[in-house]
DNA sequence: GATATTTTTTTGCACTATTCAAATAAAACG
DNA sequence: CGTTTTATTTGAATAGTGCAAAAAAATATC
């Protein structure tokens, strides 16, 4: 239990200033004092332990308002740095970044399957060793290392407890590499982890609560609240892809019928304009990709417009439901799914509007992401961020 | 934005003894200073405060364990007392608890729709002031107030946005009532407030989260997380009534396809038992209800058999999508629906048990509620508890 | 029954970190 | 160049926890 103590204190007002710094980068230790409403003293005897620590660097301004020049501050972005690691089922991201989420090194290795735990593990950390060489930093300087992993992770122990691609079980990842490396080690499911990092590093300010979706081979979403990963129970809170909602519908690998992923994958695109060609007695002469009906589309083939309206309306059903149950501020999608945007968007948006009960429903923001292909292992990295500046316990 | 103060640091050690009171009672000072790990010196001057405000009493125990007799430590229950109003869409439910949720006076009216906004407040401070009498408390010994209203309620400024029934907008229930009373008020939609209500009263400890469903003539859910309610963006987290499981289902009345709602609610099972009569050309001759859908079940009518078992089913669908999106440790059932139980409850805990993805998310404790009808009113109570014991600000 | 032991609670002082008021610092303005 | 304004620091006051020891009140032992 988090008692009232003098550390707790500290440590909250510390957090308070560490993250006013970090988003209205630059700012005097005055104007700190004035909008988060802590004394002079108070945020002059924090911001020297930051100083000291390294944290934190002075920098005069140029001008003042007609008095003493304040005493401008900033993040010492390259005090530490940080390493993030994308554990796909088919390859290994690993990138370094500074404290500020610049990537200083990237590297990528693909996984053969099967594979041992022993030399997944093995893959783990050679990536890690090469991706620190890469970037040119010191070992020494790491700070943590953030496992964005696919599959079922127990987040406390920073196992991963199934890996369906590697098909691997209990995983020991957290305790693996910190025996290695000897630092804070933090693993999270890869959708949650992108989730974090659409949050971190997405653009959207200070945001109360934000679900995260990526449409891509499967589907996953990631729930964000006050900056924070929501977890739940059991680590699963967020797995839409198999979130019923057609249930007479087509039978999905899991066995359930109609799930989200039966029509919002890459895959399901594709069986579902193959179905539509069988339909209508058609050939297709090549090999059928999600691409290539993204292509079709565009080029006004109306069969495939038909494909992808589809599959936008089912979105828009799934992020519906989503939006009753937990009500965000604003929904983010991505993977590779949405690429077809273009075709998609318009329609998950009309979903959305038409078929959410209330007006604070229907006004969530839904958007693409612009962070790209980065966005889950800059997760990875946001994990260790969460701690560093939102943490009120250290 | 909660600064680290003194106040802050003294509250939250306020808050964990008074807590460990309620949740120990009796318990000694040395017990509580070992158990939370605060100081004895920090315990004792907190629980002198608490005595000198009447929150809390003492009394010896009549025998030590070898040692000095410990005094033990009660909450005050009667220190103050508190009023719940639960207003539905055709009654006003009012009682009058003290700090432990025991009634002490309730009193119902009915209302009759339509009804204008001056003469439901009207009655609602009516069914107040009447069961304050009728409970024979004193007006001042009133702490606070809390409203569980149906609808779409708006809980920073405790108004009622939309009450479908009462084809009401934006009644301002906090306001009205403070004014009246001069006490604190909280407003809160009904199904959450049951949620609260079901947490605090329905004996399952501390659980990490928790949802709970109503199922009565609409579907409404809340999610309890460390004890608070989630309220998501636009306060209306927990709204699966209107949750997509059937994209190409029976339209609903609120225009989409396939809701929960058309599987789940009393009036929905009578349609689909209306609707298999049909089917199978047969007239029933007395006007079919909910109950006696029950009853002809019970009977081994295997019509109502399948009837019931078809909406055990949709609702185990419902709940694994909640699991997967939210994740608790538990999920309570209530509501009217809920009477057939004896069909409902097993077909829902096997269609979780055989959908959900994980052996997490199908260890998901299914249970019915044990409040009954007080759920609602209690809750409303709650939202008062939640503020006196959990405070971290006052 | 006197003494030792154990357990509970309080007391007094030390310590930490914030708060307030005032001092200092450093620039702009006239 | 003095006055005003703004930024930051200093030092005493204050609030509240932490520690160690004392006091209180019971039981256990001889």
């Amino acid at each position: 239990m988090q008692r009232g103590t003098f550390q707790l204190m500290k440590s909250v007002n510390k957090s308070i200033i560490l993250n006013k710094i970090r988003t209205c980068e630059p700012i005097s230790r005055a104007q700190i004092a004035k909008e988060t409403e802590l004394t002079p003293p108070t945020v002059s005897s924090i911001v020297k332990e930051l100083l000291e620590q390294g944290m934190v660097y002075e920098q005069k301004k140029a001008t003042s308002m007609g008095g003493r020049r304040p005493t401008m501050l900033y993040i010492n972005k390259t005090a530490y740095y940080l390493v993030g690691v994308d554990a796909g089922p088919e390859t290994m991201n690993a990138i370094v970044t500074d404290l500020g989420g610049t990537i200083l090194g990237r590297i990528s290795y693909v996984l053969n399957t099967p594979i041992t735990e022993a030399s997944f593990l093995d893959v783990m950390k050679q990536s890690i060793n090469e991706v620190v060489r890469l970037a040119n930093v010191k070992m020494e300087e790491i700070m943590g290392i953030g496992v964005a992993m696919h599959g079922v992770v127990e987040v406390a122990t920073g196992k991963s407890l199934y890996a369906p691609n590697l098909k691997l079980t209990d995983i020991p990842i957290k305790e693996a590499l910190e025996q290695e490396f000897c630092v804070t080690v933090k693993v999270e499911n890869d959708a949650r982890a992108m989730a974090l990092g659409e949050a971190w590093f997405g653009g959207h300010g200070d945001l109360g609560s934000m679900v995260t979706v990526n449409l891509g081979r499967g589907v996953g979403a990631g729930i964000v609240t006050d900056g924070k990963l929501f977890h739940g129970a059991k680590d699963i809170a967020g797995e839409i892809g198999h979130m019923t909602i057609d249930i007479n519908g087509e039978i999905c690998e899991c066995g359930n019928h109609g799930c989200l992923q039966t029509f919002a994958t890459g895959p399901a695109i594709v069986r579902r304009a193959q179905r539509k060609l069988a339909e209508r007695g058609a050939e297709h002469s090549f090999k059928l990709t999600a691409e290539s009906v993204f292509e079709l589309a565009k080029a006004g083939n109306t069969l495939y417009v038909d494909v992808l309206e589809e599959t936008g309306f089912a979105i828009g059903i799934g992020l519906t439901n989503v939006i009753h149950i937990v009500n965000p501020e604003k929904i983010v999608l991505g993977g590779g799914v949405m690429k077809s945007e273009e075709f998609l968007l318009p329609i998950i948006k009309k979903t959305v509007n038409n078929n959410a009960l209330t007006e604070g429903a229907k006004n969530t923001e839904v958007k693409v992401t612009k962070l790209g292909k980065d966005a889950t292992v800059l997760g990875a990295v946001a994990l260790l961020l969460v701690e560093i500046f939102d943490s009120v316990l250290g």
